[in-house]
DNA sequence: GGGGGAACGTTTGGTTTCAAACTATTTGCG
DNA sequence: CGCAAATAGTTTGAAACCAAACGTTCCCCC
């Protein structure tokens, strides 16, 4: 099942990295071990760090997230606000903090970026009339069609996630969603 | 293999969050299809977003960030810093940028990670006689010291880890990479 | 050998995020 | 009932990050 990563193009590969073009200094000093035969100068030893599940994690969701943002063409709805739109329309009236967790996303981090998304007027917020201190939320009508376009730029850039994790995408996301679950 | 989340802790369970407590306006509107039987009106639908790789893999990076940092005791040092030290140490005289490039982070964000490393008394930084633009970076001593104790609580929270991913850690890994890697 | 372009590191400006402190409201318990 | 504790949202401060612009140094090629 899924090959081992047959020498994809860019930054990682087989736990090394094409260094520094011509890496001046760095002449090979204690690689644990392992002689290599013959490898440039100018490649990182990542060591340890690659089978890290923790690492490895991070680096993906940062190449998901940067080609998400730099995708998303028109206007700057990066994957944050994308995810809030989302549980917006599914929820109706649902009140910030309900938001946050939903998201995972600290209530502090909420307040902006529902200002911002009020601002564009996607969004509307008003002050609920049951709890005084809540603020109910709803998708406006632009706020419909601004998500209805940015579905298809985020199904367009699942689908190519899709493609990588091949046919045990189920058993991949179920992995994800347990280590956001039960890691405390 | 893996059988689907039974029922975790925290935050997100079956596609659904628990809410606000008492949640006292999103009195249940428009669930797209799919009447529940009893589900009390203070849960988070996700909708389409659970299925998303991207959104399930911030969820998961969020997740393990945040426990190794809050259980990383002694030092604020966090898995970026983490990171860093574990490619100096098996890649001496490495430069900046090389750093960089390995940890998948910009040459703007490695300067002051460095210089505070530096601060702390961690990493030596000399200009390279050879090539005068770069830096060459050392572990010190205290560095080495420092990178033991913390590979003691890096272990421990990728087998917490792994424990989650069972058997098939290999090739959720192999995933995670080949995302980093081929995603453009 | 001289110059254009590339690469190294730094600086600056902006974004996203959390944590903690704060106000306003609501709820629960005694 | 009445007050303590919890909850909703905001504000403030700090951290981590990127992107772009910049000065310095190096290298390739004419």
């Amino acid at each position: 099942m899924v090959p081992p990563s047959k020498g994809g193009r860019n930054p990682l590969r087989n736990g090394r990295v094409e260094g520094a073009g011509r890496a001046p200094t760095a002449t090979r000093a204690t690689t644990r071990g392992k002689s290599r035969a013959r490898t440039l100068a100018t490649e990182v030893d990542l060591g340890a760090l690659q089978n890290f599940i923790g690492f490895n994690l991070r680096i993906a969701q940062d190449a998901s997230f940067r080609v998400f943002a730099r995708t998303s063409g028109q206007k700057s709805i990066r994957p944050g606000r994308f995810a809030a739109l989302m549980v917006l329309r599914d929820n109706p009236n649902i009140t910030q903090s309900a938001l946050g967790r939903a998201i995972a996303r600290d209530k502090s981090t909420i307040t902006p970026l529902l200002q911002d998304l009020q601002r564009r007027g996607l969004v509307k917020r008003t002050r609920s009339t049951v709890d005084r201190r809540s603020v109910t939320l709803t998708l406006t009508a632009a706020g419909e069609r601004a998500l209805q376009e940015l579905m298809i730029h985020a199904r367009d850039h699942d689908r190519k996630l899709d493609a990588i994790a091949g046919p045990v995408k189920a058993e991949f996301v179920a992995i994800l969603r347990k280590i956001a679950d039960e890691l405390v």
